[in-house]
DNA sequence: AGCACGCCGACT
DNA sequence: GTCGGCGTGCTC
């Protein structure tokens, strides 16, 4: 017998096929973890089936088998095979996204310096070297020496984008270093806790009190141990008698050497629920009442859900007698709701049906921090059944949720988009909540989007899927319009009275031409006054992405854009370093310094460029500028105009501590603060009753971004940020500050009129050839060296062409090659090139592309 | 990710 | 003439 077995070596693409040794013989089978032989090193692999007749006629063996059970269902496999090579990443990447970390290992190496004789000869000899190497080399040795033997990835950690590895070549050659290719064994444990319990009678161990010990000290500690586990009849943690009794292990230890107790080694489950529960994000006060009647919008939804239910479930032959002889609708559905229309319900009804079918459910989330309604309500409807995944699981709590799940002792899984990848045995429902929200999407390699891979799994297994939101994606959205993979279910009102709030757009060309030049109008300021006044709450939104960057202007809002594609031009300060570090101040609003030798106007969707002119082409005014403002310019306008607000922060920089989100949110809820600042999470499902008041500062930040999905992003922003007002009886209203109020994304979103923004965002999107017309494949190549990454870039883009012209692809666009619009990030610049067609991702398939960085429908391309 | 093989420039 | 740079390709 042999075994195809994925390597875990991220990079490494294909399969390899292993001899089955006789002592696994029977043991290891398609999803197994094993140890094998891969050139010189040793490296873990997931057996993805056994076969027969190995594709090679040389084989190797495999060495060992990690876990007795597999670490992946059959269906996980076909899974990981699936995205893999839709998203062009390595199928190894791909499994390794769906092992618990610390069971997954990769090889490394291990340095040591040799002999310190030979390393002192040497280093009079490192004077002859040019001096960069020389530093590299003693910063080398000298960490080695302080530090002792090190492997390849801790040394990674002291040099940040330095190459030293072509140094230790070096060192290991001439004899300085000697190296060793090592598997670091597996980091995660199931955890045992000691338990102590009585092993005889009570009588017996009463009996047995007066001679427990020689010191009069060491025998009062003993008696109270066994006094205690006398009065308790089960198991005790050994903690607990220490701190009843006082005493320690060994007495404990001795009292088992008489067989009066008997100590033992139990498994215990590291449950990450306990944490949260303490913390108060806990169940009481729901569970008790009863499931909330539906809407007639929420039982139309249903029906359609729960007879999918039918038609999938091999329980009910007769109904799929019945359907067989007619294409089967999908089972995927798109669920359509406002904001608080109810979409959570429908959930947990599918939820529950999934349960009762003997199969379990999958609830993604954009982020638990951040969605904890949605979760709460999880834990109160399915107690003791809940599997929770999130950032900031200890490894040991991620492999016990892992492992529960894969014994089948959780029925639902909520988590973020790794939650998708829970070892579970029959799912029978997938959810993704907000399932626009751009959490899904690993923006980090292995790329790819939870949604799209949420609805392959629910295919492969058979499962329903449900994917909810107020702003579904245009393509999706698209889809659901056909009807052919997933089909749309609408809930189009609040399930309360309320309402949306008005939204009232102000024009700030006006408040302009009417003498304020504040960042709040008049409308704003007053309205601000008056929740204040009344003890209520308001949110100042302010969209930070792509500040100071695009240039418009303030006498008649165009915004300046590229006359080969209609992308907002960008605006680059000569020497700039970077444009996320941000600006955040009012420069924008204070006259420009004029006229620079070079352009400082870029498109970076084509590389045009022009200099900034003085005055606005479409109106001849000289009111053009740059727009530049952050949160912290908000909080000080805020403090200046009401001294005695008291205002939260609520932005990348004040959440970059743990819990951050939750103290802020549990701060904000508790009325601690009236006013709260802050950026993208503000649009996220948070339900703040005392909230009547929300201000969108400047609502076409973020819309005059050099991408084709920046509308589709602000309107999406602006709808959820509307949604925060007015969730509670006492009503709210919505201010939208703007420069562009005719903007169709603005007043979209302002009428709450997601219908309106389809229907012109795709005929745009159709104009432009942009998706869901087209699809995209976006490469992107990063470098310390500014010409390095042109030129490869160039090289790419040089490439590219002649592989198009070799298979005749007349459909396929090449866009770029041009730097990216965040042109340097972490101190690497960027260029891209993006490909656009009906198959674009087939054209790279096979073909090497190393040091590239490759996304199949990307959701930006800045 | 390593590591070998292999083909062009700077030294003994 | 060799040493060694790194570009390309392979690891069952």
């Amino acid at each position: 017998m042999y075994a195809q077995i994925a390597v875990n070596v991220p990079t490494v693409t294909g399969v390899f096929d292993y001899a089955l040794p006789p002592e696994l013989e029977g043991k290891v089978g398609a999803g197994h973890l094993v140890t094998v032989p891969f050139g010189k090193q040793i490296v873990q692999g997931v057996v993805l089936e056994l076969t027969a007749k190995p594709a090679v006629a040389e084989t190797r063996a495999i060495l060992d088998l990690l876990d007795p059970q597999p670490v992946l269902t059959v269906v996980q496999i076909e899974l990981a095979r699936q995205l893999a090579s839709a998203t062009l990443n390595p199928l190894a990447a791909i499994i390794h996204l769906m092992l618990p970390s610390g069971l997954s290992q990769q090889a490394d190496t291990r340095f040591e310096i040799r002999d310190s004789r030979l390393e002192n000869s040497h280093g009079s000899r490192i004077t002859n070297h040019e001096s960069r190497k020389s530093s590299i080399e003693s910063r080398l040795l000298n960490l080695l020496r302080t530090r002792g033997p090190l492997r390849g990835r801790q040394i990674d950690r002291h040099f940040s984008r330095v190459d030293w590895r072509k140094t230790a070549q070096y060192l290991l050659r001439s004899g300085v270093l000697q190296s060793q290719s090592i598997l670091p064994p597996i980091s995660v444990r199931p955890k045992f806790v000691r338990t102590a319990q009585l092993a005889v009678t009570p009588e017996t161990a009463e009996a047995a009190l007066p001679d427990l010990g020689k010191t009069e000290v060491t025998l009062q500690r003993r008696q109270a141990a066994l006094r205690f586990l006398i009065s308790a009849p089960e198991p005790v943690n050994v903690a607990w008698v220490y701190a009843e009794s006082g005493c320690n292990l060994t007495d404990l230890q001795e009292l088992a050497e008489r067989e009066l107790i008997v100590l033992r080694e139990t498994e215990i489950w590291r449950d990450p629920l306990q944490r949260i529960e303490s913390r108060g994000i806990e169940s009481r006060g729901i569970e008790s009442s009863p499931p909330p009647e539906l809407t007639p919008d929420q039982q139309k939804a249903w029906d359609a859900i729960s007879m999918a239910f039918h038609l999938q479930s091999p329980g009910h032959p007769s109904l799929i007698t019945h359907h067989s002889s007619l294409v089967t609708p999908p089972s995927s559905f798109l669920l359509h709701g406002i904001t608080g229309s109810g979409k959570t319900e429908i959930y947990i009804r599918a939820a529950q049906e999934a349960i009762r079918r003997g199969k379990q459910a999958i609830i993604l989330v954009p982020e638990i921090a951040l969605t904890p309604q949605t979760v709460r309500r999880f834990l109160a409807r399915f107690p003791g059944q809940v599997g929770l995944v999130h950032s900031k699981l200890s490894d040991g709590e991620r492999y016990d949720t892992w492992r529960r799940a894969r014994l089948g002792l959780l029925k639902v899984i909520i988590g973020p988009r790794s939650a998708l990848f829970t070892p579970l045995q029959n799912v029978g429902l997938i959810v993704a909540d907000e399932c626009h929200d751009s959490s899904y999407y690993q923006s980090e390699p292995p790329f790819y989007h939870a949604v799209s891979a949420a609805m392959e799994y629910a295919r492969i297994c058979g499962a329903v899927c449900v994917l909810g939101s107020a702003t579904p994606s245009i393509v999706l959205r698209q889809q659901a319009q056909v009807g052919e993979r997933i089909r749309l279910l609408e809930l189009p009102k609040r399930i309360s009275e309320s309402g949306l709030p008005p939204v009232h757009i102000i024009d700030m060309r006006e408040e302009l031409k009417s003498g304020n030049r504040a960042i709040f109008s008049r409308a704003l300021h007053e309205a601000l006054a008056e929740v204040l006044a009344k003890n209520q709450q308001a949110i100042l939104f302010l969209n930070r992405r792509g500040t100071a960057t695009y240039v418009f202007c303030r006498e008649c809002g165009a915004v300046l854009k590229c006359p080969r594609c209609d992308t907002p031009l960008t605006y680059h300060v000569e020497g700039q370093k970077s444009n996320v570090s941000g600006q955040t101040d009012l420069r924008s609003f204070a006259p420009l310094r004029t006229s620079h030798s070079t352009s400082d106007l870029r498109c970076h969707y084509c590389a045009y460029d022009r200099q900034m002119p003085k005055k606005c082409p479409t109106c001849g005014s000289d009111q053009i500028r740059q727009y530049g403002l952050g949160s912290e310019k908000v909080d000080a306008e805020v403090k200046a105009l009401f001294p005695d607000a008291r205002t939260l922060r609520w932005d990348w920089e004040t959440t970059r501590q743990k819990d951050a989100h939750e103290i802020i949110l549990s701060h904000f809820a508790a009325h601690r603060a009236d006013v709260l600042i802050g950026t993208q999470m503000l649009a996220k499902g948070l339900d703040l009753p005392l909230v009547t008041l929300v201000g969108i500062v400047l609502a076409e930040v973020g819309l005059n971004l050099p991408d084709p999905f920046a509308a589709e992003r602000t309107f999406n922003l602006l709808t959820q940020v509307a949604g925060r007002a007015g969730r509670s009886a006492l009503g709210g209203q919505v201010i939208l500050q703007t420069f562009q109020p005719e903007h169709y994304s603005i007043q979209a979103a302002a009428r709450h009129d997601t219908p309106a923004f389809y229907l012109q965002e795709l005929e745009y999107r159709k104009q432009l050839g942009n998706p869901p017309f087209s699809r995209l494949v976006r490469l992107e190549y990063r470098h310390f060296e500014s010409a390095k990454a042109e030129a490869e870039a160039r090289k790419m883009a040089e490439k590219i062409h002649h592989w198009l012209e070799a298979e005749q692809r007349t459909e396929t666009t090449v866009i770029g090659p041009v730097p990216c619009f965040f042109a340097k990030l972490g101190g690497l610049y960027r260029w891209q090139i993006v490909l656009r067609g009906s198959q674009p991702e087939s054209l790279l398939r096979g073909k090497l592309l190393s040091d590239w960085r490759v996304e199949v429908n990307p959701i930006s391309l800045l």
